[in-house]
DNA sequence: CGCCTGGTTGACCACTATCAAGGTTAGTGG
DNA sequence: CCACTAACCTTGATAGTGGTCAACCAGGCG
């Protein structure tokens, strides 16, 4: 077994949450692959041969209406799997917000690893409970709230995700565009705009670049994202 | 291994597709339960002791916010695996909608039986997989798609649900209430009503009962919920 | 330097929520 | 059997949130 090899199963970052961790497998064949900004890894509908390990980077999952409408279904980092679908082809696009590493696996070999390593379909089986999880919880968030409660939600998790890989979850970077936010919220990048422009106004974050966000009321920002009475503090 | 026993592994009805088949496990131990419309099976955040399969009836999973905001994650019906999750806690309340039989397994015996019989593990994994990919679905409708489009989605996804256990998928029985479908879409019953009401006016179905549509004009609706030019028609 | 992409803000309006009323059906008790 | 009640469904009038259209700004790059 090679290290690349050892490398797809095992931690790739800091910290990984138990649910989205692949450790218990162990002797997969992977190729380290990487990606620039922009870099589409595959297409909607593309035959999904492959599944891929984010080591470095964001990406991002879409999917497209015929007339171009686009719902972002997640935003992939450091240590989650891409691509694995019960399907054929893949049910959406997977593109490069950034630079980025994945390894890459052959499906194939995938289902020889399994059989080899039950205890890898163990934790392959809980990643995609996790991340069923946070589509239900996303289906909340689209259909239920509203545009500052969606922007929260969204500013929380991100913030969440900083704190698992061991930054300081105060301050979110963003390196997505207005438009893939407002594409994953089921928004326009004006309302996007505008919302965090409220937020901004009202003192409960602060934006000097517009891919970095302060959370300086954080307290408020989870009362606005949960619900709340406050949630009109910032409109 | 009781007939009780195999049963939960097995279909339980007509046609059960593929990726929701359980039929590769085979001598776990559960329970055949009964439930009455109404009746709740777990509610949001009980510990997620055992996990449920659907073998007769509407299994409804839904999310509140404080302050009272329903999502509807899912209608699970014959097949479907209900209370499946990687977290301590169920992530949503089940209730159900109609008369139901599920078989009740506790979730550590599920565990043994995936030690015993690793292709259990794989027949799981592809439920999970399919849920995840119909969440996904579930997506792009509530964050980019408008009301018409919303229940032309909705229609035909049950009606494909209806073929699948084998009906004709012309006429679709909806064991829901308007409620329960507005809280599935992201709407409210006021729209769900006048949509349905556009539809019927515009000749695409036809409501004889609140709970039976007939579609009258499959191919429109299905343009409709796609995407389509022809989203205008049905106003 | 000029173009292009991405971000921000404003004016206006449409879609859907909200509020309200009335209709229908099923269940219950007299 | 019928009256009464309570869900549930439907439709109408009004209002508000967020979409659309438009303009302008800032930064990066050819």
């Amino acid at each position: 077994m090679s290290s690349l090899d050892q490398k797809f199963f095992q931690d790739t970052n800091v910290a990984i949450p138990p649910a989205t961790d692949t450790l218990a497998l162990s002797t997969a064949v992977g190729t380290v692959t990487t990606h620039v900004a922009k870099d589409t890894l595959f297409w909607e509908a593309d035959p999904a041969d492959y599944i891929f390990k984010v080591l470095r980077g964001t990406i991002c999952l879409s999917k497209l209406l015929p007339d171009g409408r686009r719902q972002v279904a997640r935003f992939c980092h450091a240590g989650d799997l891409v691509g694995l679908t019960a399907s054929e082809d893949y049910p959406y696009s997977a593109d490069a917000l950034t630079d980025a590493t994945t390894i890459r696996i052959r499906k194939c070999d995938l289902d020889e690893e399994f059989d080899a390593n039950p205890a890898a379909r163990e934790s392959v089986l809980a990643a995609v409970q996790e991340e069923l999880s946070a589509a239900q919880r996303q289906l909340m968030v689209l259909g239920r709230k509203n545009a500052v409660e969606r922007v929260a939600s969204f500013l929380i998790a991100m913030s969440e995700q900083a704190l698992r890989q061991g930054e300081d979850g105060s301050v979110v970077e963003l390196p997505m565009t207005r438009v893939d936010i407002a594409d994953y919220l089921g928004l326009t990048h004006e309302t996007v705009c505008r919302t965090l422009s409220g937020l901004k106004k009202s003192g409960v974050v602060a934006i000097s670049d517009p891919h970095r966000i302060e959370l300086l009321q954080r307290d408020i920002l989870e009362d606005i994202a949960e619900d709340s009475e406050e949630r009109r503090c910032a409109a």
